[in-house]
DNA sequence: TCCATTAATGCAACAATGTTGCATTAAAAA
DNA sequence: TTTTTAATGCAACATTGTTGCATTAATGGA
């Protein structure tokens, strides 16, 4: 893997992720940049967060994508987790101790799940 | 519910769909169609077999969204399945009898959900 | 069969989101 | 300090989705 800088932009992103308590949006986080850089930077820091394992990314049920940082996973780094989106305020929040448990047929070989659940999130119900 | 009428789009896009094993994004739908009808025209149809219960739609975990009909639920119409979406040959599939567990914190209510997987299929294995 | 109603369509214009190429800037290591 | 090259900004473009409006045509009733 190519050497990775510590750059401004790259720590600002990272900041304003890890920090938040929800996913975010490339969208919500141009906004809150403020003009720090350009969007395509946003992309491309995004892109080398998630490669460096920094942040994991998520796709609410319309299609958006969002990023976030686990809090619970410190030790061992797993994003098999559930996503909550609400449909009322848009939060998107990891449910970090929620495992989902299935029985997939054979000769299918998982890399990556993705499983959000929308409705209505405990500020909002 | 307004009433729907059989137009020939609306007909052609959902044979198109019931009789496509993965589920469809609206550019393959666009290529499939080859110039029957306008973009937007495929959009709004889209729009309309969802509300009419037709059809159900997925999103991959790169943010793509998919068009499907169920094909073992004539009785109970259920949506809360698994989708698979092969990272080789790009086919989603609906695993339509596999359930997951999962038992959720208290205060959240679910309306909708999206659970996809990521991986290998049978035939790219 | 003809007519009235209005769902559906096509088209143009737009907005949002994501990608690529290239010259320039600036971290990090020597 | 100098060298290397990751990261950036900017322009241009591609893709995806939305909206308004005039026109077309499916459907039910006369």
């Amino acid at each position: 893997m190519k050497l990775s800088r510590n750059t401004n932009a790259k720590k600002e992103i990272q900041q304003l992720i890890s920090s938040s308590k929800t996913a975010l949006s490339h969208s919500e986080i141009q906004k809150s940049l403020d003009g720090l850089c350009d969007r395509v930077t946003i992309y491309r820091v995004l892109e080398r967060l998630l490669e460096d394992g920094n942040i994991h990314r998520t796709v609410t049920t319309d299609g958006v994508v969002k990023y976030a940082a686990c809090h619970s996973c410190e030790i061992k780094h797993s994003h098999n987790h559930i996503h909550f989106s609400c449909l009322k305020c848009n939060s998107v929040t990891c449910l970090d101790n929620v495992e989902p448990i299935f029985k997939l047929p054979d000769n299918y070989q998982v890399i990556e799940m993705n499983f959000t659940l929308s409705g209505l999130c405990p500020k909002c119900i």
